[in-house]
DNA sequence: CGCCAGGTGGGAT
DNA sequence: ATCCCACATGGC
């Protein structure tokens, strides 16, 4: 754990490298003026200022609770929805019936759960003014929130209030584990704590790395087949390592 | 078909 | 603390 420092910018550079600026977050639908600051799906490269509305932030915290444990494709899908019935604002979420938010936000799967949450997640956002960008709810006051864990916790702080928390998910624990420079089952907060020491805590540096670390996992560093053929970070890896010193594959 | 997808909360140990 | 499980749809 004591040599990840150094490796660790060597490991941004190389994923910013292979696959660029990402975008992050996706949020639907932001102009300036008659200019489009954003593709068809909502992301807006090397713009690290977005979003930066009340509608733009609610948005995204909506989508970090529907993207649980479940493909973004799902949840790209029922944001449309969802913002085609005007149900992107606090107070009509808090008004809605569970049955038809449910119905709404089927697809994105765990319907029953998350239209729950939802609402638990409007109802805090809705407080303080918090949306409108004055203040940002601590993390404390987020994972007090049912519904909020920690990863839902600081993709709320990171990519809608801009506040540098690193965000910890699967792909990061595969992607460290793959390289082994962890087990892998490691607590959440030591995970981000090894971003937090080595790295400036800079909201535009968190937000790339991350999506970075999703890209690289969709692309090479599959679950159970990684693809290491091509892959850009191979000469950090420990599976790489051990074959050219003919140790076995793992 | 089975596996995977940008997790979380509740309950048992 | 740590493990185990329910929660659910859609794409490949």
């Amino acid at each position: 754990v004591k040599n990840i420092g150094k490796k660790i910018g060597l490991l941004y550079d190389r994923l910013w490298d292979a696959y660029g600026p990402q975008g992050w977050w996706p949020v639907t639908g932001r102009r300036t003026g008659s200019r489009a600051v954003c593709d068809a799906d909502g992301y807006h490269v090397k713009n690290y200022v977005l979003p930066a509305t009340p509608a733009g932030r609610f948005e995204v915290a909506v989508g970090a609770v529907l993207t649980q444990n479940t493909a973004w494709t799902n949840v790209r899908s029922v944001i449309g929805f969802l913002k085609k019935e005007k149900y992107l604002h606090p107070q009509k979420i808090l008004a809605a019936d569970l049955s038809v938010l449910g119905g709404l936000i089927r697809s994105s799967g765990y319907y029953n759960e998350k239209a729950k949450k939802l609402k638990q997640v409007a109802a805090l956002l809705s407080k303080e003014k918090w949306l409108q960008g004055k203040a940002v709810p601590s993390r404390e006051k987020l994972l007090a929130t049912w519904g909020i864990g920690e990863e839902t916790a600081d993709s709320i702080l990171l990519y809608a209030f801009h506040r540098p928390f690193f965000v910890v998910d699967a792909y990061t624990r595969r992607l460290l584990g793959r390289l082994g420079w962890l087990g892998g089952r490691e607590p959440y907060h030591e995970i981000q704590a090894i971003f937090h020491r080595r790295l400036p805590g800079e909201a535009a540096l968190f937000n790339e790395f991350h999506a970075l670390i999703v890209e690289h996992a969709k692309q090479h560093c599959l679950k159970n087949k990684p693809l290491c053929g091509g892959c850009p970070v191979r000469s950090l890896c420990r599976r790489f390592r051990e074959d050219r010193s003919g140790k076995r594959e793992q």
